[in-house]
DNA sequence: GGGCTCAATGTTAACGCTAACACAAGCTAG
DNA sequence: CTAGCTTGTGTTAGCGTTAACATTGAGCCC
């Protein structure tokens, strides 16, 4: 339509793009030379290896993929299967999966789950595997999660990030557990009796670690756990527990499952009139970067998610590798003390 | 290596997975009959049809996407190039494309851009078009974007989100614009004076649109409109900000251009003692999940991230199916008033 | 009942690349 | 000086699928 103004090198009024051949009858070669040139450079004379370079410069040529694929049965395309790739976790290991990827020449496609009914992972992998992927990495840290797990093809290279332990597939994970006993010791530590536990929704691991977390921290210290209180991650269900919890004169500590609770429990008990850290600590799980600007600025455990999502890169691509077994690597979260943590007042 | 406990249709021993070959036989028919009981199963007959659904159950049979690519030259593969994923926006966008995307039967493979570098756009999209993608959406709501969009090849159906107006591509856009002057006419319908208002960085489209509506709310409300102050969408740079203006007691509103910069004001504001939305109104741009729950819940501009997402999606598939033009549309975002910000008071 | 159409299926030849082997020329060693 | 190795390149075949054309047989019309 318009005309050529940039100085690209394509010829203009040229129909179809340049294939190998193309290439090769330009440098005065074979197909087979363009190709070493591309695979295995040090093979081909540096007199030759120049001319063809200059010939693939010069028609703009790019490899088609597929035909790699189709020849070598690689394709260099790594699946993620995640749930809900809108939450900052899950985003953020996507991220740090897709960066990792990068830098090893892989590429990355995405399957987002829309629910976790059964059969969900599945499909979400059986997606990916016809597009050739050579390996996958799933983010489903959920419990039912673990059924799907099960039933995957045995021969596809596959990690999950933050699943059960107790599964057949090699684990890269965040060690929730150890976090939540970080949290809760600091809150004993400031000399409060005991510790509240607003949780993530039942079917997922995280929210299993981190009740056992701070129970075990609580029973080391010989104190009672009170019920935990359920919550589904969402700010809203942390505002709705929060003021079960402000009407409690005896709670002086809460420990939220992730940082949006927090948010919502703190605006439950700004609401009941009750000071944080005056009267009652709230900590948090996640440090999310808007964390420090909480009112107050939140003490939460910081997850190394870019970290877990290189972690799972490298295990995948071990496994494509050839590696055997089913490790279970994780990472360990530190606790980031901030003004909504303060000894109790007496 | 273990016992095959699973009921798994793929017969075990076998080494090789099954082609279209595989099925035919099987099934007494040619590999022709078998893709076309996959690419047009009503010229086939029914009960052949049977007989090949059986087989292809049987032998476990996955078409394989890189041979199908190869014969037909379409992927069914779309490329996303984002930057920074880890953000709210973004993420959101992506997942709204990818839900869209499956719906139509297509796959998306992500390009994420570490930087914005001179080039970078170009390098993603490149990196995509080597995969063969049968599109590509732009994610890159920067001003100097535009430049990498001008020089993309002309051959490659391609939509930008949320991109400059003067483009030579298709957009997808928020009408930010519009969204800024209802949150700056809804301040001063509640008597202020002026608006102050916290930008987003220089070289983001995002901003600049916000910035000329409120602007223009101002000026056809006869007020004269202050600098503005230039943050980087983090909470950090809004506190920051949040401290000059917090000195100032001519400041009786603000409007953030997004929400973590907002929840950054809002504790500078508290910690300067200055009652929010009493003393100070505040107004943020996106509305986040949590935004409902800062101290005070902040009175927001709703983005429709998922709805541009598919928007963008459609508009690609018709590009793909072959569209000329450079039409761009956009979705009006809604102002969602909660508590941050009240009349002023006398 | 011969020619026609139409529906269902088969055959052949790509698609663009690389693995595997083949070949030529130059060099080394005995 | 010849067998044997090395280096650089070419040839052939095949990866799994589909487009395009070919074939077969049934049903129909006049």
């Amino acid at each position: 339509m318009s005309a050529p103004s940039t100085p690209s090198p394509a010829p203009a009024g040229r129909t179809r793009a340049a294939v190998m051949e193309d290439v090769a009858a330009r440098a005065g070669v074979s197909a087979m030379t363009v190709s070493r040139v591309l695979n295995t450079p040090e093979k081909v004379r540096p007199q030759t290896r120049a001319r063809v370079l200059a010939a693939m410069r010069e028609l703009d040529y790019r490899p088609n993929s597929a035909a790699r694929v189709l020849a070598t049965g690689r394709s260099g395309v790594l699946g993620v299967v995640s749930f809900d790739t809108t939450l900052y976790g899950p985003a953020s290991m996507l991220y740090g999966i897709e960066q990792a990827a990068r830098g090893a020449e892989y590429t990355v496609t995405i399957a987002s789950l829309r629910t976790l009914t059964r059969g969900a992972i599945e499909e979400g992998v059986d997606r990916l595997r016809s597009q050739s992927v050579d390996g996958v990495i799933v983010i489903a840290p959920h419990l039912s999660a673990a059924e799907g797990l099960r039933r995957l093809p045995p021969d596809l290279p596959l990690v999950a990030v933050g699943a059960a332990d107790d599964l057949p597939v090699p684990v890269a994970a965040v060690d929730h557990r150890a976090g939540a006993v970080r949290a809760t010791r600091h809150l004993l530590s400031l000399g409060h009796r005991t510790v509240h536990h607003i949780a993530g929704p039942m079917d997922w691991v995280d929210s299993d670690a981190r009740v056992a977390g701070w129970r075990h921290a609580l029973a080391e210290a010989g104190r009672e756990a009170p019920d935990p209180l359920p919550g589904d991650w969402s700010a809203r269900s942390g505002y709705e527990q929060g003021r079960v919890l402000a009407a409690d004169p005896e709670v002086t500590a809460v420990f939220a499952a992730n940082d949006p609770m927090a948010l919502g429990l703190l605006r439950a008990l700004r609401e009941a009139g009750r000071d944080v850290p005056g009267e009652v600590s709230v900590a948090g799980f996640d440090d999310v970067p808007e964390a420090p600007f909480f009112a107050p600025p939140l003490t939460s455990v910081r997850q190394p998610f870019g970290e877990v999502g290189r972690l799972a890169f490298q295990m995948l691509l071990e496994r494509i590798d050839g590696a055997e077994g089913v490790p279970r690597r994780t990472v360990e979260p530190e606790l980031v003390v901030r003004e909504s943590t303060a000894a109790r007042a007496d």
